[in-house]
DNA sequence: CGATCGTTTGATTACGTTCAATCGTTGTGG
DNA sequence: CCACAACGATTGAACGTAATCAAACGATCG
């Protein structure tokens, strides 16, 4: 690993609640590896026995239905961990993990894992802040299906890309948009629908570049019920 | 605790994998509380102190926006535990609860439970365990969101309630149907008329008991895409 | 007995899907 | 180098599902 590895390594909250010595011993010379675009790093039903950081690249989770469809359920970035408590449970993944784009990732072994804890306690602090962390973006997700409408959930999306709070931005979309329509739970036909109806709110889209002229107009468009 | 109170206690996972002694040490004689229908036990912002475990009753989790509307998030049950991961993380509930009918609900001290934790890691993977159940469920749900219809997404409800894989069934609703319909995402009149719809499909709905002529039949409806 | 609450039913509207065609960009092979 | 496929994205028209507004129904409780 090089040294900008174990930078974007260290800064993950998981590992930096670790310390760099137990992080090491768990972190072997082999223990990243380079995904291309659409590779698949694990299936649903497989037995779970690792978690993973994204050192470099995104990938989507995502269920899949016997017809073959694909349910985005979360996508994570570099500097992410993913499927952290998956493998204290019955044993098998509950979704499937793919690169959205080329990507280097790490991948941690389960069992030593477990080891680790036995011996270091308060390293279940931080699995089960990240897991915890982890429900409360589903439950989010869940609470934006259920009330929000498509426009709103597209406002959601840019916003959380967002570091101001008012005043103008500009969003680079960070992977294709039939991905974020299917994360958003809406068809990739709908999703550019909603999109155009948010530029009465002061969002132009050109390409995968946006430009949002009032952040704060935004999101108070996002709290609202009845969506003029 | 009486002793009826003790074997419920014994038999939820958590406290199973905890072992008698630690779970004792954990219990005061304090620790079990009455909740009438409709009080609250925790409020979403409230900080995160403590888990809790359902001796008897139900309880709804709920999300509260600004608005004052409640999306329901889930229900538990007698037997369950529910808020287990929050007292991680940044130590705010992400969601409020309340007892849906009159319960007893037992409170388990957070700090007193990383406590035990540092001295007893092997607790730490049963914590791991219900955090990753809670996380499949919410998968779930998020998937029945995007893609199964109204009526699909209360078959799957009802079939949840049923231990038998085919024939006919009986399942008495366990609340109002209003709970129902916002735990599933849906208007109680869309909740109404889309129970009306799985009447033929062979599911019979009279006051708050359900007949089911053949639940491998409703079972095979679930998983198509294309209703009929 | 009348009030209240939960549920159902009816009519209408709004939203997102579906199917289909088009456009623009990218990339490839002749 | 250009032509043409291939793909992602957009647009259009028709459809279906659930939401909304409103009323009626039935059971329960005071």
């Amino acid at each position: 690993m090089t040294a900008d590895e174990w930078s974007v390594l260290m800064r993950a909250p998981l590992f930096k609640a670790m310390g760099l010595e137990i992080t090491r011993s768990l972190v072997q010379t082999r223990s990243t590896r380079a995904y291309a675009r659409g590779e698949r790093i694990f299936q649903q039903g497989d037995p779970a026995d690792a978690l993973f950081l994204i050192i470099e690249g995104c990938v989507k989770l995502y269920r899949e239905r016997e017809s073959g469809e694909q349910v985005v359920v979360a996508i994570f970035a570099a500097g992410e961990t993913f499927a952290e408590a998956a493998m204290f449970l019955s044993g098998d993944y509950p979704a499937s993990a793919e690169a959205v784009s080329p990507s280097r990732i790490l991948r941690i072994d389960g069992n030593a894992l477990r080891h680790t804890i036995l011996q270091q306690p308060q390293l279940a602090f931080a699995m089960l802040a990240a897991a915890s962390l982890h429900l409360k973006h589903l439950l989010e997700q869940i609470e934006q299906l259920k009330v929000q409408s498509a426009p709103q959930r597209i406002a959601i999306f840019l916003l959380k890309q967002v570091s101001v709070t008012s005043g103008p931005a500009d969003v680079a979309l960070p992977y294709e948009k039939a991905l974020i329509a299917n994360r958003l739970g809406m068809k990739p036909e709908s999703f550019s629908r909603a999109f155009a109806k948010l530029r009465e709110f002061g969002v132009i889209v050109e390409r995968d570049s946006v430009h949002i002229r009032d952040v704060a107009r935004l999101t108070k468009f996002t709290a609202v019920s009845n969506d003029t």
